[in-house]
DNA sequence: GGTCTTTCATACCCCCAGGGTATCGATGGC
DNA sequence: GCCATCGATACCCTGGGGGTATGAAAGACC
């Protein structure tokens, strides 16, 4: 009944993933006999068999499922507990945001100038990373808060809708595709997508179509669509702010709709995560507002285009 | 950047709750110079003050108070993950759920009816627990779903609303208020609750009136309450169920609608507690809609009476 | 103000748990 | 049937976590 310690969750967690004591052991830079007893002595401790072994094929049991779930989020709490009291212990305290890089629809600077207006306001600073590693520095400690898009992990993380928007595809002008007005996802499935953007919003990852091209911000992923070699799904912001010449949106049938969000751990009780969330709030439902009004002057007077 | 260890987390919240080094060593089983020696690492480690000391006081810092939240919940995370394996490497797992007697609303028997029709269903097997435990009983493991009342603590878990009912106070049929037809918590603030009782629920422990005498179920709580010694609130279901000559039910105007709620952790995916919750609420359902029914027919027929 | 008590920190020692090396044994491939 | 692969066993050794003895600072009491 003595508790498990961290070394021993670290050490199940090499295995379950290799699913090889030999690999697991160098991973975790050490020699493979201390790992395979340590592995036993956890076995022994919780009375349970993790894995099915033979000298050939390591195999994880039922068991062994339910704790490499629960080990991983037990080690990201542990981790988070160190992230954030380092955090809260230093002596310049920020309000740490996690987002990807022009995702914001075009919110942040407005909601940053809100925030800063609140007495609460911490130092922001920004915390970038690629689709969805956000929800994983929230629960690693090492952001406070984040904007977020769905579909996305929100375990352990509360959460509050910001914008809803249409997605449309950005491909090169000369697109075969681009002649016609609308698309449907079947008709882009032969496409590749560059690597790093999400899949396609919602539905288990398609197979990846092609081998994709890596790229990490924008204007690589807008060379890379220019040549003709790749299409790219931009939420409708992102397309509007990003007019080019060679490339050409269209919107696709079947895409759902990007939803951003503000996102934080579940038990924050810091005064600056709760004045980011109001402030990001406050400047979406006023950026709603304001897309209505314009609905509605457009529907008043339908010949104006933009 | 080593990870911290959870003997640390442990140390660090024996001395968090008592602020007093010598009694966490004797509550931790160990003597005070290595859990001195303990909390002052882990300080070098996170590079981070935790606590004031002086000779004769200890105190927590900033740090100290974000730690001592986080290490709560990485702990909890650790030991759940240590009794859900146990569990689902048990040669006979079950569905473990977690509630206080008496307060299902007389659901459970033909929740656990529906239950069992699914054939996802593991033998039930009941965790009974005081108000209020329930929740730290999924949070640590104990449990894999439970029957929950607002308010409760429902940081890591998801749930769905069951039933809302409203609460009367129970009172012996002698007490000068039970002649009033209406009563308020003013009028209440005099009267002692049985220990184990919320306080009152919703709004924080008012100051507990008297001293509470301790009861732990429903038999022995009546009989107090028919002495005359503390009143006790009581969702009207169990009112109903538990009528007595001796003890007056009455409405209280300010007291917050009870909300039954089943509850499980966010991330559980075993398939007997999705069929848990689906009974739960199927069962829930029928009884509101029935007890709308009831509800119409009363109106049609307003001479009935039970 | 001196002394005593309380309580956290320091100094030093010791033991074993966790890690390394060498080797065995089983299993599947050729 | 031999070999290569990979997990298990046996044995040793070192570092860190824990114990005891003691110091030092800060209230309490006369």
């Amino acid at each position: 009944m003595k508790d498990l310690e961290v070394r021993q969750l670290r050490y199940f967690v090499a295995v379950a993933e290799e699913l090889h004591f030999g690999r697991a052991a160098a991973r975790l830079g050490m020699a493979q006999p201390p790992l395979s007893r340590a592995i036993r002595d956890l076995e022994r401790e919780l009375g349970v068999t993790l894995f099915e072994r033979t000298t050939r094929q390591v195999r994880l049991t039922g068991a062994g499922e339910v704790l490499l779930r629960d080990a991983r989020t037990a080690l990201e709490a542990v981790t988070a507990a160190a992230h954030r009291t380092r955090q809260a212990g230093s002596t310049s305290p920020r309000l740490r945001i996690a987002l990807k890089a022009d995702i914001d629809g075009g919110l942040l600077p407005q909601i940053l100038d809100a925030y800063h207006a609140d007495p609460a306001a911490l130092p922001p600073e920004l915390v970038l990373g690629g689709f969805g590693e956000q929800a994983q520095a929230l629960r690693d400690g090492l952001a406070d808060v984040a904007l977020v898009l769905c579909p996305w992990d929100g375990r352990g993380l509360d959460s509050e809708p910001l914008l809803t928007e249409p997605v449309l595809v950005a491909m090169a002008a000369t697109d075969p595709l681009a002649a016609r007005t609308h698309l449907s996802l079947a008709d882009l499935a032969a496409r590749s997508l560059p690597d790093g953007a999400p899949a396609a919003h919602g539905q288990s990852t398609p197979p990846r179509p092609r081998a994709t091209r890596s790229a990490s911000n924008l204007s690589e992923i807008f060379s890379l669509v220019e040549t003709g070699s790749v299409v790219f799904f931009a939420p409708a912001s992102v397309a509007r702010r990003n007019p080019r010449p060679d490339v050409a949106y269209r919107p696709v049938s079947d895409l759902p709709h990007a939803r951003l969000l503000v996102a934080w751990p579940q038990d924050a009780r810091s005064p600056a995560v709760a004045a980011f969330v109001r402030a990001a709030c406050a400047i979406a439902a006023a950026r709603r507002a304001q897309e209505e009004a314009e609905a509605e002057a457009e529907a008043d007077m339908p010949s104006s285009t933009t």
